[in-house]
DNA sequence: AAAGTTCCCGCAACCGTTTGCGTATGTGTC
DNA sequence: GACACATACGCAAACGGTTGCGGGAACTTT
């Protein structure tokens, strides 16, 4: 009944009385073919609905044209704003993007890694989990002429194509926004030391305050592993200091989420006895009645999207022989993340 | 410098002196294959660091055991909830999975099912557009033997794989719920017309107040496109009502949400001038000052999980011979919506 | 010792497409 | 009418792995 087989180039070609070559040229509107043939063709293929096999094409062009994207989640909108930026690029391309999620496991992100590069994608985009902290299995993608771009979550060090938001300057600004409301109680809501991005904000916390010329108290800044019991526990050490902080910045919109959700339990008004201020402004703090204070975007439409051009682009630069001497270099692109303020007092 | 090939069979062949089918076997386990050589090439195998080109397998045997996911976004709890579910049954059965996102047009659900379909993915699991009407490309798979599943925004008609939730359990215990609660004018914040849900929403709202004797006002029922401004336009036309509904029924929690934020503005206070109850119970709410008062929880990972297990049995029936006679059957995995009550009063 | 078995392994085709190279036919030139 | 030259197409190898089949060597049987 149903006939089955797909048509190929080489039923095309038996059904024309020429050979799979012609055929394959024709489509592709190659000079050599004489126009009445190339017309033939065409029209029998139309007829036919013949597609070409992708994989057998994937398989002789050693190309995929996927591209992998290894993140924590889905769940929080950060990722998947940052995923429709790859996304968006992609397409633009002709790329597929095949996508995987860590779950912040640092086993599972390398398992991805491999999958993927059995499976030959171009190229792969990634966010590290939470607690990676060994990057040989991104290393050893080299081998296999694979390229990498790291976002928001990267690795230290100078080897690696990253894009990531500068919180420094958004930190800055985000404590100097409290200071200037008239706190001078300030918590951090830190996450884990591993991430490079805790540090800097201590540092750039501690900064300010030497700035300001206000006391530096460490007792200030917790860590949470970015669990809501996690961030409940930071809040009770943090709650539990003395002046009470009358502020709070929190790593990122989620974690500022669950600290009021404890500081509400705990009988305190948000933005009365106690403000937020966090990262990312996502949307979903849109649909709050009481949204953090002010919140660091850190654009992550434009993160992924940053992050798919690099990656095409070295993707591009591949194909072109490669100058020999030419010393491996790796993009660094900085967004700056920029304060936003959500309520005016 | 660098060795720039990648092992393939053939290495180990040259190298230990063997054929290609022997070194193939070998690292199959064939029984065919002597312990002594089995040994040997697993060994060399393992010092180059080979893996098999999975590109080449897919190729060869018309199987790229990657399932396509197309859903209307990611941004959503729901969905993205649900990809955990298929992933995690994907991942079990050693399968990769391929998600693109609709954005809710179409268009764009209809170019990406003529890309999954070129590069040959085995089976596609769709939750669709909002406005999808037209199913034709989706039949067109069956000529590519590629399987499809629906699930939660499934098409109507019978000859579909879906998995969807009862809204009409659910919609009904949320009625009784508010109705219980003492409400009498109770408000439908439905979806667009297209989708099925919609109309089964509103039958069944019909039919509880037909049941308990209660005046149907159809000025209490009004659509939203699901946009922000779409749901405030369809909040101002269910506010205009006379008498006011003290209560409405909301299509998801989102839209839930984006329904408080009219109120709020209307100078409505949540709860106790009017009461939310909605659709899906997503983990936002959670963060709620002010949740819903109740929410049809319509478990999106167990959906999700229960398509992909669909989709990979349908995979694994088809390597067997299908018996000729066999009628073509589909399955129809109904998930009962359940109420979950979140506030006492 | 010849015949039959069993055990291992190699040969070669195949999946669908691309592409370098060779060649038949046609066109133009002197 | 011999020559060069372009035009239009075919041949065949290659990409990496899988698999049916066939066959040589070693071993068992009578």
């Amino acid at each position: 009944m149903k006939e089955d087989k797909l048509p190929t180039i080489k039923e095309i070609a038996k059904q024309l009385n020429v050979s799979v070559s012609t055929v394959s040229r024709a489509l592709h509107d190659h000079p050599g073919i004489g126009l009445r043939t190339k017309m033939r063709v065409q029209k029998l293929a139309q007829e036919l609905d013949y597609e070409p096999n992708q994989t057998a094409i994937f398989f002789k062009q050693r190309k995929t044209f996927t591209i992998g994207v290894v993140l924590p989640n889905l769940k929080e909108e950060f990722f998947s704003e940052a995923i429709n930026g790859i996304e968006e690029i992609a397409i633009q391309n002709k790329y597929s993007v095949l996508i995987s999620q860590s779950k912040d496991e640092a086993e599972r992100e390398k398992q991805i890694i491999t999958t993927m590069k059995n499976n030959r994608v171009d190229g792969i985009i990634v966010s590290l989990a939470k607690h990676t902290v060994s990057y040989e299995h991104f290393i050893a993608l080299k081998k296999y002429n694979i390229p990498v771009v790291f976002f928001d979550r990267v690795p230290t060090g100078p080897d690696f194509n990253k894009v990531y938001s500068n919180m420094n300057s958004g930190t800055r600004e985000a404590i100097e926004f409290l200071i200037d409301k008239g706190h001078r109680r300030i918590g951090v809501l830190n996450g884990p030391e591993e991430m490079k991005s805790s540090k800097e904000r201590t540092e750039t916390y501690k900064q300010v305050l030497v700035k300001k010329r206000l006391k530096i108290d460490l007792g200030l800044v917790a860590s949470t592993d970015l669990t809501r019991e996690g961030t409940f526990k930071a809040m009770e050490a943090l709650l539990s200091q003395r002046p009470k902080p009358t502020a709070i910045l929190a790593i990122n919109d989620y974690i500022a989420l669950d600290a009021m959700l404890y500081a509400r339990q705990q009988r305190l008004k948000i933005n009365k006895d106690i403000t937020f201020v966090s990262y990312a402004n996502l949307p979903i703090t849109s649909y709050l009645e009481t949204p953090p204070m002010a919140s660091v975007e850190q654009y992550p439409f434009k993160q992924g999207a940053k992050a798919a051009e690099i990656l095409i682009d070295l993707l591009k630069k591949e194909d072109k022989p490669a100058k020999p001497g030419d010393p491996e270099t790796f993009q660094n692109v900085v967004i700056n993340g920029q304060l936003v303020v959500h309520s005016k007092r």
